[in-house]
DNA sequence: GTTCTGCGCTTAATCGTTTAATCAACTGCA
DNA sequence: TGCAGTTGATTAAACGATTAAGCGCAGAAC
């Protein structure tokens, strides 16, 4: 029933070159003392019959799993791929395995999830939290990628700094109202991402924000955003706090027969996979998820190195704010200085 | 250095309630002979304790790591994240975790990722290929998600069928002209999807397939699609083999003022998170991944269960085709009888 | 000449779990 | 009373790796 694991073991390797298992061990590893030769021989032999380290072996005896958890709030987030796959990426350079656990849901689940993940005995974890919760800190360190503003964060794109370079992108542009939109007033990374469009308004700028969920919670699922009235209001640009928001503001406009970047500009954050094939293509702002990766991954690993005893910490990193960059496309152009007389006339 | 486990573990239970380890672990597990009200007390205490058994200590000993590898063509896919979410779930229902990784890039890494799994000590695994890649066997059972034409396929949504409710959905719109756009005419997927609606036309229609591929090679990425001018000679409705070419399809109809689904109707394929949200709402049809991913990873299961050995097998289910659901929204209407005048002006 | 040191390898313990084998005590039955 | 069968527990041997400690033997140090 139970099966035998198909390969072979360091003690067949051993028995077969009539040596010990701790010098085959130690010669795979570099770590005791071994003759060169002996290294070599037991190296080539191993390699030959196609040597792989048990990590149930391993984790047994030393403790280690050598997998890392990846928590996610919503694997359905569109932003989630680049996420796992920059995370997955570093890991795996740093010889490390992902589990991934979904806390879909609320945050009970987030707690199951993690609890699996200790369970499963990882050596530490990522955790991207939902928005606007705190992570109690789990058995085993962690690394937290949100924003800036959330507590016991360890790394993150600087939202912040991302929003000012739409507004002064925007700005530039001679667009004087700007209306942000985003999904939830409650997450705070669409909190910061406006709060840095706003700081970056050049005087004479006004801004108003629309929060999608909020809407729909009155209105239904799927409303339209009035987007064309507040074009006839006077705003001649539509920041939104994700490419998501941004692809709907986008076809609403142009469903009504307002021209983007014609008549008003169109701006996201994030730039998701349609940001660049959609017509026109997203000016969007991106955040560097490998860096991002690298940091939070090397975080964890360090504190796993070091620390014997395996508490749970939140893990802290010496950058904590990756720069996110600007990528000017075809929905962003200069500020129409009179509206469309059409929409006047609508008003 | 090398960490103590924090928690408790089978002999800590047993001197703590002077049995024997082995006692312990047969009350737990439910399977030697344990007098009741023995089993009792030590579930009960080791419910106290907090105790978690030690997924190496158990992985050693039965060989079996209790985890399933997820290897994925590539994670920026749109459609990763409800491949993911269905598979983790239906892995961590049936008590497995789930380890991911990335075939980004060619084959090779392909092949690269499935060896990093097996050396994990992955009990078997789930991939989805990338197109038209055949699964060399890896040394553990191994679920391919794919489409039905794909040799060695397990399970997958039966696209061929989703390309027959498309096409008996516009035919019943009145379409007669029906431009198919895709992305890769060598993934197995976008050629079933493609041949299920030519399958499903009613006498008297006709339709073109679209290559973007193709035409980004000749004309470079992000290029114009050309679909007024399709417009202009006769084309009616556009069904697209993705969600993503969908909306690259209706962005760019709309930025040349064609109406959808005024002048001319768009489909997709997946209801992608975009999907409901964009103006107007894509019709698409859906995988129903949660029983997709179900069927994968019991057929897995069922295959490590049975299979001593630990061959590398590909494992096969029941049922290999898993019905795809039309999603009727608004990006789809009635044929237009006459072409609109301006359109046929600009040919 | 004796003690010390370093080298190269082996011995043996250990991580936590599962499970076959064993064993003592008790039951039922002749 | 003696024997077989059952019950409820223990003993002990794995699984595959890591690693501290030990051991014999050389050459150096005194």
């Amino acid at each position: 029933m139970a099966s035998q694991r198909s390969g072979p073991n360091l003690s067949r390797i051993a028995t077969s070159l009539g040596v010990s298992v701790a010098t085959v061990s130690n010669a795979l590893s570099g770590k005791g003392r071994v003759s060169d030769a002996l290294i070599e021989r037991i190296r080539s032999h191993a390699a030959e019959l196609g040597y792989v380290p048990s990590q149930a072996g391993r984790a047994l005896r030393t403790g280690r799993s050598g997998v890392l958890g990846l928590v996610l709030p919503d694997i359905a987030n569109p932003l989630f791929p680049k996420i796992a796959q920059a995370i997955e990426s570093a890991a795996s350079a740093a010889g490390y395995g992902v589990l991934i656990a979904d806390s879909r849901g609320d945050i009970t689940a987030q707690t199951e999830a993690i609890n699996r993940l200790v369970e499963r005995g990882v050596d530490g974890m990522v955790v991207v939290p939902r928005r606007a919760t705190r992570i109690s800190a789990a058995s085993c360190p962690v690394a937290v990628i949100d924003t800036a503003s959330t507590p016991g964060n360890t790394v993150a794109a600087d939202h912040w700094q991302g929003g000012r370079e739409i507004a002064t992108h925007l700005a530039g542009l001679g667009h004087k109202q700007i209306l942000i939109i985003g999904n939830n007033h409650e997450s705070n990374v669409q909190n910061d991402r406006a709060g840095g469009i706003r700081a970056g308004l050049a005087p004479g700028m006004r801004s108003e924000t629309l929060w999608i969920e909020r809407l729909e919670t009155e209105t239904g699922a799927g409303c339209r955003l009035g987007l064309a009235e507040k074009a006839g209001q006077g705003f001649t640009a539509f920041a939104a706090l994700s490419d998501l928001q941004a692809l709907r503001a986008l076809t609403e406009l142009q469903q009504e027969g307002i021209s983007v970047p014609g008549d008003v500009s169109v701006t996201g954050f994030d730039d998701l996979i349609w940001s660049p094939v959609v017509t026109p293509s997203l000016t969007t702002v991106r955040m560097d998820m490998d860096t991002i990766a690298d940091i939070a991954v090397s975080a964890l690993i360090d504190r796993i190195n070091e620390s014997g005893t395996r508490e749970g910490v939140l893990v802290t990193a010496e950058t904590e704010r990756v720069p996110m960059q600007l990528i000017i496309r075809h929905s962003s152009g200069r500020a129409n200085p009179a509206p469309k007389i059409s929409e006047m006339e609508n008003m």
